[in-house]
DNA sequence: TCAGAAACTTGATTTAGATCAAAGTCCGAT
DNA sequence: ATCGGACTTTGATCTAAATCAAGTTTCTGA
């Protein structure tokens, strides 16, 4: 099955960037309607199934992208197999590195996904005339990056628990979710397997700590892929993370 | 001892862009003439001695930096007081973000510390005018971020030996040392418990790995902060890093 | 020059999570 | 409707690294 972003047909939908999903948080956030214009015009959809691979690592790639929805996967692989999963793609979030064509990490879809993709000579040329995306596109970099900092602190310090509770929280956060619902239902957007993989432990140690926190009433799942959060602040009270938080939203 | 950046000392050194050590690896690597000198105007410079805090967490910074010289270190703290550190700035690596006076973890000098330092306002000015000094900028958030992503392969999947050469080697790497030297010495600019903190183990496991690479005459210790590589394929065998690596430099 | 502290090493014991193993559940295809 | 495979749960056992506990070495400052 050697399905590929190089490869893949272009679908060309009619989707207008006014009603795009992710407008506002993509890489296209700032842009006026001129600039967007510019995008729209060199921007091309691209769907992937459940489960396709995205890109290999090392591969050469004309495109860099935003995902507009679905779940996609960041990994790495040690050379006997091991392998940890080092992002999570979710809606809005860029893939792709302007000046260089190759990654160092696997993509794959872990749900369906709808890429909007823009050949890579036109969107670099575009990123120098264009600081609205090029400062956008540094704001996306520099929030992967703290993001990519907790989930160090995450893989090297937070016990099993600890880390399958900051995993829900963090679906949960990033869900759309109606703002003040007390209680959240969410769709668990990968396996067990490579829950595992993105929290360095085993599908084994996943299970039994989801089990765990059903049984205390933390949380509960209605299918094992639809969780519900029945007490929030006791959840966020299993993630080690300080209460604080900052600033309320 | 409440010293920061903030109320440090300025020292302005007579030290000229020109002959700046990391002149062409900074954030002003591809400035031409011009620009430095846009840069040398707005730049100061400050030390720190080893152990010294330069930043505090959430504590809003009027500066963004360089690293001239020495390693500082950022980490993060769990409530209960475990710690990872989940970067390590060398000479040429910047401290701060565009746009964000609140940095998310601790920055700390290990060894005495010279950093450039640019005032916020002024630098964010440039920033919009000097796509030169944005592009660089770009470019080294995104190696952070890709060997962000190299650790948290590192922190979930290695073991502690892989871990410790993998560090080792990380040192060897980013060190000035003459190329194609076979037996290579390096200073270890952080004590075993910094080295424990960086790699999501214990102290006393990072002693245990030294102690063991070296009777299998994998590197030696002239002193406990001075390393000698003795092997240096057999270290790299170590670090459970594919054999490939890509084109040779 | 020496006392005390900090850094480091090494050994003994414990433990969280991995590994090994066996059922149980769900879902899509015939 | 039912078969087969993918996914999940739960239990038993093992192990790498943590923790606990002495010592030893090195550095610092009086």
């Amino acid at each position: 099955m050697q399905i590929n972003m190089n490869t893949i047909p272009k679908l060309k939908t009619e989707m207008r960037c006014d009603s795009c999903p992710i407008r506002h948080r993509a890489v296209c956030a700032r842009c006026d309607a001129d600039e967007l214009s510019l995008l729209d015009a060199i921007k091309t959809y691209r769907s992937f199934s459940a489960g396709d691979p995205i890109l290999w690592r090392g591969e050469p790639v004309e495109f860099l992208a935003s995902v507009v929805s679905g779940v996609a996967t960041l990994s790495k692989t040690l050379e006997d197999g091991r392998t940890q999963m080092v992002g999570l793609l979710l809606p809005s979030d860029f893939i792709g590195r302007p000046g260089r064509m190759e990654i160092a990490f696997d993509v794959t879809a872990t749900t369906d996904v709808v890429l909007c993709c823009f050949d890579r000579k036109p969107f670099e040329k575009l990123l120098m005339e264009t600081p609205h995306i090029a400062q956008r596109l540094m704001e996306l970099a520099l929030d992967e990056l703290d993001a990519a900092r907790d989930w160090m602190l995450l893989l090297g310090r937070k016990t099993a628990r600890e880390k399958i509770a900051t995993f829900i929280e963090l679906l949960e956060r990033r869900s759309n979710s109606d703002a003040a619902q007390r209680i959240r239902t969410l769709p668990l957007p990968m396996t067990r397997d490579q829950i595992a993989s993105y929290l360095g432990l085993t599908l084994e140690t996943v299970s039994r700590q989801f089990s765990s926190l059903k049984k205390e009433g933390v949380i509960n799942f209605s299918d094992r892929r639809t969780l519900t959060i029945c007490d929030l602040p006791a959840l966020q009270d299993a993630t080690g993370n300080d209460a604080d938080g900052g600033l309320p939203a």
